[in-house]
DNA sequence: AGCACGCCGACT
DNA sequence: GTCGGCGTGCTC
């Protein structure tokens, strides 16, 4: 009786124009602009029927309303319409991009990710792609009225040309062969009625890309390149021919010609290649390189305006293209016959996505290698452990070494020089004596030096010399970071600027202000001053604003336009310099006290990417490391370049204390702006988890939950809890529970998930 | 994400 | 009594 309030859900009935045919109705399914973690069916009226395909973008009723949402259509099958299915309103017609492969690729992504299709998708498809463009098209229609006065023969030739169905204006004075004129008057006099009717627009066809002039294949071989390839070569044979293939070698041993030669092969089957490179290497030679090298090549770069990305996807999509080479979202190109897939510099971290989802795009090339049936071939000197450790432990993965650098190019030697004691603060010499005599005999030859001091900014931060209070960003809370050139203060995290306060922030102190801890702007004025006559040249992401101007900066040293190149980690990578003498990498242990399980890793790959920089053509050349302690392990390995010595220990290391690549790992973060949520419901959500870690999954570990690294983003508190597991499989498993059971969907107004974190912040 | 429903407290 | 905040659940 009380139960008249609570009516059973109405199951309302959908009118389809198929409705005659409901038991074999075409069905549509749908990854709805919708944060669920599910797809959604939609019977597809005959009006679409030629439409709807794969890929297509389409409108569909969504939520209570008759209000239509955007949605991709990932499938069509022939079933039995079960009557709850609501009719889609509307698709885009034209070519769809997503072959049956690739939306497994996504359904993949979503799935291991753990992320809405539509969000997955919507990464897969320039935003362009997935709105059907609908215009306002006029339609006319005879309402039927009796007529009061005679018709002239073009009124009457226009009416019988509507007849009694509605009609696009433009079609019906065409058919008619009659003007607008005729039309006012039947308006005027009431006798057709003109409507207007939303009508998806077919796209534009695509223009085909310029073609540029390639360079033939000039080189020689070392054996050792001329052995890789052969293995690459005989990896492209089989039927199935996925694996994925380590070329490893160290800097300058010419891992990008036998990317090409290899490309070649796979180009003359007929077949189109994928290199993914990292972010950074966009503004470096190794795209030219590689571009030069073939015809039809496409560059695809997260600058390109949407338009030419989607003529350029486009012209992929109709085979025009036999190279695609681009950062991580290129993994998705339509290649209709991909034949190999190439990550060039496969460590590099600019491969993570940074949003939802937040997939590895070497991790995801591997996937699509599996699912098309294609080879995937990493290059580094430095592999992630997680590859190192799938060569050794994995059947299809294989390891191609290639052992010597190509003639003339020679590794520097590599020396160690302890600076005793921390930098200590004005009036310190940030070089030691050692270096500083290799710098004024580089200097004196004429030749050139680069080097790294890992730190933006002038000062690490401002402290008060009466409390200890350090000057703090109110977005993160983070450090503050001193740039003594704009006289500023700047957080290097939310890019917040804000000018130099005079003294202590707390008003009751109001104690003086010191710099404290040194950055790369000491480094650069102390250089300036004690070597007068150098020519020097900064380069950090402070004096690099646009990425021409970064790539200008280095072929400007390139040409000898500088003696003296002082950066960050941004002079490490993707370019030769023929006159470096001298490399020299100052203090980069400290990274070693980040919050980062992959610290040793990170500074490993740097210092051998620097002394890679230095030496490459003419004579010997040196590269000098600069601590200030005793080095820690991972500096001696580096000294010897001794990659695999290293990787063994720290690998051996991350097993003991269960990180990966031992492990999977899962990072949640949970953000409120309200004080206590964030912090209460990771405490409730680590209890949910630790209670079915041990009931259903073995070797699930929830790490205590804490605060972010980075505790705030402007409003929002964050937190976060750290998941390993043995296998992924366990995680997903998780998840999907998640979405039946309640408890590990915490209430916060941000949740983010994010399997195999390479951030920490 | 939006949108409706239901439960609470504050008000005419 | 009724209005409206917010927390919760659902969308083929």
């Amino acid at each position: 009786m009380a139960d008249d309030k609570r009516r059973p859900p109405t199951r309302q009935l959908w009118l389809v124009p198929t409705a005659g045919q409901a038991e074999r109705s075409l069905i549509a399914e749908v990854a709805v602009k919708t944060p669920a973690r599910r797809l959604y069916s939609y019977a597809v009226p005959d009006a679409w029927r030629a439409v709807v395909r794969a890929g297509t973008a389409v409108r569909v009723p969504y939520g209570r309303g008759q209000r239509l949402t955007d949605g991709v259509c990932l499938r069509v099958t022939t079933q039995a319409w079960d009557q709850t299915q609501r009719p889609l309103a509307a698709a885009q017609p034209g070519p769809a991009w997503l072959s049956e492969s690739l939306v497994e690729l996504g359904l993949w992504v979503s799935e291991y990710y753990v992320c809405a299709p539509w969000k997955t998708f919507a990464a897969l498809l320039p935003s362009r792609l997935r709105t059907p463009r609908v215009k306002n098209v006029p339609y006319l229609r005879a309402t039927g009225a009796p007529s009061a006065d005679r018709l002239s023969t073009k009124q009457a030739a226009l009416l019988a040309a509507l007849g009694n169905a509605e009609m696009r204006r433009a079609d019906a004075l065409a058919r008619a062969g009659v003007s607008a004129a005729t039309l006012r008057t039947l308006c005027q006099r009431g006798l057709v009625e003109c409507l207007s009717r939303a009508e998806p627009v077919p796209r534009r066809p695509w223009p085909t890309q310029p073609v540029e002039p390639c360079a033939a294949d000039a080189f020689e071989l070392t054996p050792g390149q001329h052995d890789a390839c052969q293995q690459l070569l005989a990896a492209l044979e089989p039927a199935d021919a996925f694996r994925v293939l380590l070329l490893f070698g160290v800097p300058g041993s010419g891992k990008t010609e036998v990317y090409v030669r290899v490309m070649r092969e796979v180009i003359r089957r007929g077949r189109q290649a994928i290199v993914l490179i990292p972010e950074i290497a966009l503004a470096t030679q190794v795209v030219d390189r590689l571009a030069r090298r073939f015809e039809r090549v496409a560059v695809l770069h997260s600058q390109l305006p949407a338009r030419l990305r989607c003529e350029t996807l486009a012209a992929v999509a109709a085979g025009e293209v036999d190279v695609v080479i681009g950062t991580r979202s290129a993994v998705f190109a339509p290649c209709p016959k991909l034949g190999l897939i190439v990550v060039d510099e496969e460590q590099e971290t600019s491969f993570k996505n940074l949003a939802a989802p937040y997939y590895h795009a070497r991790d995801v090339a591997i996937k699509r290698g599996q699912i098309e049936h294609v080879p995937v071939m990493l290059g580094s000197a430095t592999p992630a452990l997680e590859t190192w450790y799938n060569v050794q432990h994995r059947p299809h993965f294989q390891l191609i070494r290639l052992p010597q650098r190509v003639p003339g190019a020679h590794l520097p030697e590599v020396q160690l020089v302890q600076r005793h004691g921390p930098h200590a603060g004005p009036g310190d010499d940030m070089l030691s004596p050692r270096l500083r005599a290799e710098l004024a005999d580089t200097l004196a030859a004429g030749q050139q030096a680069i080097l790294l001091y890992n730190r933006r900014g002038y000062a690490a931060y401002l402290r008060c010399t009466k409390c200890g209070l350090t000057v703090r960003c109110e977005r993160c809370g983070g450090h503050l970071v001193f740039h003594r050139a704009e006289q500023t203060l700047k957080c290097h995290r939310c890019s917040v600027r804000v000018s130099v306060p005079p003294r202590c922030l707390d008003s009751t102190c109001g104690g003086r202000l010191a710099q404290t801890g040194l950055a790369i702007q000491r480094l650069e004025e102390d250089l300036r001053a004690s070597i007068p006559h150098a020519r020097l040249l900064r380069l950090d992401s402070d004096t690099m604003r646009r990425r021409e101007d970064y790539q200008q900066a280095l072929r400007g040293f390139e040409n000898g336009a500088a003696d003296i190149l002082l950066g960050t980690q941004m002079v490490a990578k993707g370019l030769d310099f023929p006159r470096v003498r001298l490399a020299g990498v100052i203090d980069p242990a400290a990274a070693l006290s980040l919050p980062d399980f992959r610290a040793a890793e990170r500074v490993f790959q740097l210092i051998v990417q620097v002394v890679g920089r230095a030496g490459r053509r003419e004579g010997p050349s040196l590269a000098i490391v600069q601590t200030a302690e005793r080095p820690p392990p991972v500096i001696a390995h580096a000294l010897r370049m001794d990659y695999e010595s290293f990787a063994a220990e720290e690998l051996e290391q991350r097993r003991r204390l269960y990180y990966p690549p031992h492990v999977r790992m899962v990072r949640l973060i949970l953000a409120d702006p309200r004080p206590n949520r964030a912090r209460a419901e990771v405490e409730r959500l680590a209890v949910a988890l630790r209670d079915r870690a041990t009931r259903a999954h073995a070797g699930l570990r929830v790490d205590p939950p804490e605060p972010c690294p980075v505790k705030r983003r402007g409003e929002l508190l964050r937190y976060q809890v750290v998941l390993r597991a043995p296998h992924g499989a366990s995680i997903q498993g998780l998840f999907d529970e998640a979405d039946r059971g309640k408890d590990l969907a915490p209430r916060v107004q941000r949740f983010t998930i994010d399997v195999d974190p390479v951030d920490w912040l």
